[in-house]
DNA sequence: GAAGATTGAACCGTCAATCTTG
DNA sequence: CAAGATTGACGGTTCAATCTTC
């Protein structure tokens, strides 16, 4: 982030970049203490969290490989190979899909469902102590702000 | 990101949860359009470009080997295999620590300020592009509010 | 022996090519 | 041929082991 001829560029921008910053160290913060936190408590990384919990959150409990893919924000063939090794740990199951022979399914198990309740204890513990200070009105108000 | 018993968390923690997951999907949101306009207009990746701004920043626009890994916040093995692909492009230049003969500092060269400036409006662009709204008042209410 | 940094081996992510089904 | 998904090859990241200097 950077402003290499800080005299040309107006306040506005100036004020924008700053808070981009913010969010990037922030944003580096927060992740980095939780995959510490996860690490030493010996429970999988955060991309597994994150795929449970959109399946989790998913009608049924499944979603086509490609919607997760995108859900994450990660390639399709990435999350191929991470779908496979949660399902090698029996967390989720990847079953064709019914009506289209294309497609196929991740599906939360029991056991996935388990490892999401024992991770977010975990996860939420850093939250808490990232943001120590926002209250639920400043929390409001960060919504409003970034959408 | 999660509630698992929605009805046993407070209204401060879904909050405070809703905001990180926005600042969750902003930051993938953004960081995945700077990087695809850097690829279109045949630049090197965002990480590079911390790198130099990194240095830039810097006295005399250098810095010792593991203050670069611990201002990215990546492990130093990964920063000294990255610093070598920098060096081998001519952007930085790794050099002996004058007082210390155990430590290295990477240097940002004439060619990594020159890239620096290529890369900057590439970057700029892209954040216009995300916070096409945001006035410099609230960027800076943001800013207060996430520290 | 401790601190700063680099390397070997294994793992993870991505692109392009491929396979399968519509 | 188009769409959904997986695989091979390659490059990047990490941990542990190593090397060098204090």
């Amino acid at each position: 982030m950077n402003v290499i001829e800080c005299a040309t560029i107006p306040e506005m921008q100036h004020a924008r970049l700053d808070a981009w910053r913010t969010i990037l160290s922030l944003h580096a913060g927060v992740v980095g203490q939780v995959e510490a936190a996860l690490a030493e408590a010996g429970l999988p990384p955060l991309g597994w969290y994150d795929v449970l919990w959109a399946l989790y959150e998913a009608p049924q409990r499944r979603l086509r490989m490609s919607e997760v893919a995108d859900a994450l924000t990660i390639s399709r063939s990435t999350f191929s190979r991470l779908a496979d090794r949660l399902a090698r740990e029996g967390l989720i199951r990847i079953d064709r899909a019914p009506d289209d022979g294309r497609s196929r399914h991740a599906v939360l198990t029991a056991g996935g469902t388990r490892m999401l309740r024992r991770m977010w204890p975990v996860y939420e513990r850093e939250l808490d102590a990232a943001f120590p200070q926002l209250s639920a009105v400043d929390a409001k108000r960060l919504v409003e702000l970034l959408r």
